[in-house]
DNA sequence: TTGTAAGCGTTATCAG
DNA sequence: CTGATAACGCTTACAA
């Protein structure tokens, strides 16, 4: 067993006090002599010293590692905000920790522990299996700072979301557009606020337009994944009246695609599927997925930054940041000719 | 601010010593009376004490952390894997730390380097941009045990891996047993250990089935991604004799799904496709996805398994682990008619 | 049954 | 320019 190199070493080696090469290391050393600086710098490549994560962060208090809370790293859209989160995270110097609750509340509240064991400085949660109290309960008193996004989105403090409303708004336009008067919705078996905001849009715009929300929509609701999609199908097919589908995810819409293919009911012919998300597979699946595009990764970046300058200076005023989505009409939604 | 409470602060209003505290705290009391005992462990809740993770591992000398490296979040191979390894790390007290080096080897090395110093025990390595040599270079100095798998094996030490070869085989004869004769492999641009093997397998089968590998074989290499499976259509069809691709990963199949479906060339009946993985997006395309299935969840607990195995008990055994691989005959291949 | 004190590897203060 | 020395919060011999 090789023992690690310590400071103690390199300052030996160095013939220095390990003062010098605390300070020399850590950019606050211009009053040695360049000559010392050299020796000691050479020498901490030449010796592979790495400092000791935990010496360091006992008395610096501050582990540079932030917290990530997602559902589920299956989701592309997930993966794709990590993706963001991590770019941004790099370029601070901090490290996230990442951890997949499965929409389990007692994991999450595991992970959460860990995380403040670990003391994170702060923690960017867009998982809600525990309710935004009760992480405020567990974060505050630990002082770390955290931020809610996605699914568990709150009304106060720093703000990073994208426009949920705007895009049910748009997503119902378009099939209105398309004459599609018989909808389904396919909708969370647990309804968060970002959802529930996405569902407002839609339903308002239905509305306006003369759809009665009683008579007119459908509303079926599954577990947000591919299977929760294909089995909500079982249901689908028992209205078949309903000409279009607006899924609240995309994983949710391919699996639609699947039930529906088994049941030889073509899209967008039979019936107009239009997703939410804007994954990358959406492009890849035959009809291209109609969709509302949301910008995660720049949803990723942005969370990141704003959990980062709030870690960094706590009293900055609240920061509230707004995303565009946008609709991305691709082949599977075409007019309605019933 | 709230000053974290310590174990001092916990100490006092229990009116012992810290060692007491320290010892009740880590099951170590026995010999403490039950009236202590219980007098600090309901301080502990009360005063909602943590322990702090930086001081207690810098004496632990083990941060009860693995780090992961893969090479893309975003593929669902890699995103099951990491459900698996999060499985048994929990249950083993441990944390992972994930990273996704994108293929990119400056960004893996930093990766590697932020791991080292945080001290992780060990390190689960399924990304190849560097080298086994590289890696063995930065770690062993700081005795952090690591287990290479899917992209990155090798043959010393413990190993964790599927039967890539064997896969291969039966990737081939599957296609032979429909009759087929000129084949398309696409696969990655810059090869690794287990792809080396995967088409090795395939090969072998082919040559003693009296396909000529240089006649009747084209190989396309391109990124592993979705867009690199899309991208190496264009030069798929300049092959019009060939009935058969066999995709080196499933998300390469999911792109030539995309381009050939853009050139009108249907599946199966053009052309069939195997790919390799068993994703579960697989299921969800049309056609389902005829694929070799590597168990993805399983490799990543086995993974975790070792790796730990090997950290609690340095001596141990060199330790191998050969997951079998299966045949998934799904819509996406059929009977050779040329 | 309990407490004292040493030590883990680092940074920061302050005196040379 | 440089180096003792304290301090961070914890665990663990070793005493009592």
């Amino acid at each position: 067993m090789v023992r690690k190199v310590t400071i103690n070493d390199l300052a030996q080696a160095a013939g220095t006090s390990v003062t010098t090469v605390s300070q020399i290391l850590n950019g606050k050393g211009d009053r040695f002599s360049a000559d010392t600086r050299k020796r000691v710098l050479n020498l901490k490549v030449e010796m592979n010293y790495v400092p000791d994560f935990n010496a360091r962060n006992l008395i610096m208090k501050s582990a540079q590692t932030i917290g990530v809370l997602v559902p589920n790293v299956g989701n592309p859209f997930f993966s794709e905000l990590i993706k963001g989160i991590q770019t941004i995270a790099r370029e601070n110097q901090f490290i996230p920790i990442i951890f997949s609750s499965n929409h389990d509340a007692e994991l999450e509240k595991y992970y959460l522990e860990k995380l403040v064991e670990r003391s994170v400085s702060g923690l960017i949660i867009a998982s809600a299996a525990i309710t935004a109290e009760v992480i405020d309960e567990i974060l505050n008193p630990n002082n770390i700072k955290y931020l809610l996004i996605d699914e568990n989105t709150v009304e106060a403090g720093d703000t990073v979301q994208t426009d949920d409303y705007h895009g049910g708004q748009l997503a119902a336009q378009h099939l209105i557009d398309l004459h599609h008067k018989k909808i389904a919705m396919i909708i969370s078996d647990s309804l968060t606020n970002n959802l529930r905001r996405r569902l407002q849009g839609f339903e308002d715009v239905c509305i306006k337009n003369d759809i009665d929300l009683k008579t007119d929509i459908v509303k079926i609701a599954s577990p947000m994944t591919k299977r929760g999609g294909y089995e909500a199908v079982t249901e689908l097919v028992k209205h078949p009246e309903v000409t279009a589908v607006f899924t609240i995810n995309d994983e949710m819409a391919v699996g639609v695609y699947r039930g529906l293919r088994e049941r030889k009911i073509d899209i967008p012919n039979d019936l107009s599927v239009i997703g939410y998300d804007g994954i990358e597979w959406g492009e890849y699946f035959s009809p291209k997925l109609t969709t509302i595009r949301q910008p995660i990764i720049e949803l990723g970046k942005k969370s990141a930054e704003v959990l980062l300058n709030r870690v960094n200076n706590p009293k900055v005023k609240t920061q509230t940041v707004n995303l565009p989505v946008e609709l991305v009409a691709r082949e599977s939604t075409t007019q309605n000719t019933k």
